[in-house]
DNA sequence: AACTACTTCAACCGCACGTAC
DNA sequence: CGTACGTGCGGTTGAAGTAGT
């Protein structure tokens, strides 16, 4: 698009805002807004030129522009600054967006950083370009052959885990200062990367917030913030599938603030207790809404701000209908499509769900955070059959997933496994520097959602999944059999056994809380 | 050709954060 | 400590462009 206006024919607003914005007056002159003209942009290379970037507000004291140092910023930025790039996105860095959006979530200047020339301006036109598109195609947001990626991602850092971490790993985790938003983006990572996965979450959000929840620890629950189950709430056209029985059981906003926060959650989603830093209520310990809600699977949370319930969705990756589905089922795969666009392809020919899923994925999806979690680190570890599933392998319909036999688990038995991971305290004496004994008590904290989803930590650092026979022993041995000991022989180096992980060498999300 | 609906994207807006005073 | 200021970020707006009828 090309603006071409003058320097007149644009609205001059005077509106006050404590005169640092470009409502302001200059020296008796009217701020100039809008388009700007090639003779400003001359003035602002010229400009930067001779000194710099920065002190944006000395631009029109020292250059005659009648533009604030806001406007010139962003015009520089976007437009003016060498080596940006004009044009469309290319393959690569469409496909980066994605990524980076799964990660990051709307962190538009970060992503920016990954792409060279590009303006998070323009990142953040091209993602909501791209939502619409999706969301009118009913369609997820993240193309299913992402998996591949977060394997590999996964794969990357329990290699480089000795090697001072995964960068990427470590941006990840460390996105924002509240673990639990965290986890949140990591979460949708996952289930959005993993088609199967995601799905399943998907599902099991339409069976809690169709049937309501019977199992106990759907009772711990907190409602979401009016903000986010209007949201969701309004957003009945992005569940097809779920927006009946969505109506029914989700109270409307109205709803919310004479509906007692038991009856609520129940029919939202489930929660764990984590801690969480809130800028108003400070530190607490609390429940916090685990994302398997179908609104949250896809929900990017920015990181940025505190997460205390106030989850903010976005678009579900699940919204495509049964009869779309019907259509995966039998369409091929790869998709076949000649646009250029990766992500039209997708849209257009949506891919079928890994042979061998459909069935239960469909009909058996009673869990969804720690299934996901256990997808993953099963995918990964696929090839030792002594795996942390066998239990539940032996139980439940198997399900193979990527010719790796991912199996469902029963929703009893993750039940009692979650409960078992709630409120583990344990005790550590080690030595200090000065080679002192000291003991501390911890809470390790692996009811927030991020411990429980290092599984490249669970599996690849403790060693804990290759050597126990279910989920609830490696958990076990992780929060009290063995770490409950008086003292913890932690060998840094070495891979088998819980006795060989350091706790330094964890990754950042599991870092234990001590006790007051 | 004219009209309408939709899409794109530059620019604006409000807010948050850091820093200087 | 409070205030002013500079800067950056993410969400939103609305004009121009485009496609469809």
């Amino acid at each position: 698009m090309s603006y071409t206006s003058t320097d007149s024919d644009h609205n001059e607003s005077l509106a006050d805002d404590n005169g640092r914005d470009c409502r302001s007056r200059w020296e008796g002159n009217v701020l100039k807004k809008g388009p700007w003209s090639s003779a400003e942009d001359d003035i602002l290379i010229d400009y930067v030129s001779k000194h710099g970037e920065g002190n944006w507000n000395a631009v029109q004291k020292h250059t005659g522009l009648f533009r604030c140092g806001k406007s010139c910023r962003l015009r520089w930025a976007n437009h003016l600054r060498p080596n940006l790039k004009k044009g469309a996105f290319s393959q690569e860095e469409e496909q980066l967006i994605v990524e980076l959006h799964a990660k990051l979530g709307n962190r538009w200047a970060r992503m920016a950083a990954h792409l060279p020339g590009r303006t998070d301006n323009e990142i953040k036109n091209y993602w909501n370009t791209r939502i619409k598109r999706r969301q009118r195609a009913g369609l997820p947001l993240y193309p299913p052959e992402m998996h591949v990626e977060v394997l590999d991602w996964s794969q990357e850092y329990a290699e480089s885990r000795n090697m001072g971490g995964d960068r990427r790993y470590q941006d990840f985790l460390q996105l924002g200062n509240c673990e639990t938003n965290v986890f949140f983006d990591s979460l949708n990572f996952v289930t959005d990367m993993v088609p199967c996965a995601s799905d399943r979450a998907d599902m099991a959000t339409c069976k809690i917030l169709g049937n309501g929840t019977s199992s106990p620890q759907y009772e711990n629950f907190v409602p979401p913030i009016t903000s986010s189950s209007k949201r969701l709430w309004e957003s009945e056209s992005l569940y097809p599938g779920c927006s009946s029985t969505i109506k029914e059981e989700f109270p409307s906003p109205e709803q919310f603030h004479n509906t007692s926060p038991q009856k609520i959650s129940k029919t939202c989603s489930f929660s764990v207790p984590c801690d969480v830093d809130h800028p108003l209520y400070g530190r607490q310990h609390s429940p916090v809404m685990i994302p398997d809600s179908h609104a949250l699977t896809d929900g990017i949370v920015p990181a940025s701000k505190p997460s205390f319930g106030a989850v903010k969705l976005e678009l579900p990756s699940f919204q495509y209908s049964e009869a779309t589905f019907d259509q995966w089922k039998k369409s091929s795969f790869p998709p076949q499509s000649g646009l250029p666009d990766p992500f039209d392809t997708y849209i257009q020919s949506p891919p079928p769900p890994t042979q061998g899923v459909e069935s239960d994925c469909f009909s058996n999806c009673d869990t969804g955070l720690l299934d996901m979690l256990l997808l993953e680190a099963k995918i990964r570890n696929s090839s030792t059959k002594n795996s942390l599933y066998s239990n539940w392998t032996s139980t439940t319909p198997s399900v193979d997933v990527a010719k790796s036999g991912v199996s469902q688990i029963k929703s009893e038995e993750f039940d009692e496994s979650l409960k078992s991971l709630v409120h583990s305290e344990i005790s550590i004496s080690t030595h200090n520097a000065d080679g002192y004994p000291l003991r501390q008590r911890h809470v390790l904290d692996i009811t927030r959602p991020d411990v429980l989803l290092a599984s490249s930590w669970l599996d690849h650092g403790l060693g804990i999944v290759k050597e126990t026979g279910s989920m609830s022993d490696a958990l076990a041995v992780l929060l009290g059999d063995d770490i409950g000991n008086d003292y913890m022989h932690m060998n840094v180096g070495t891979s088998s056994g819980v006795g060989s992980c350091s706790w330094s060498n964890m990754p950042p999300v599991c870092q234990m809380t001590e006790l007051p």
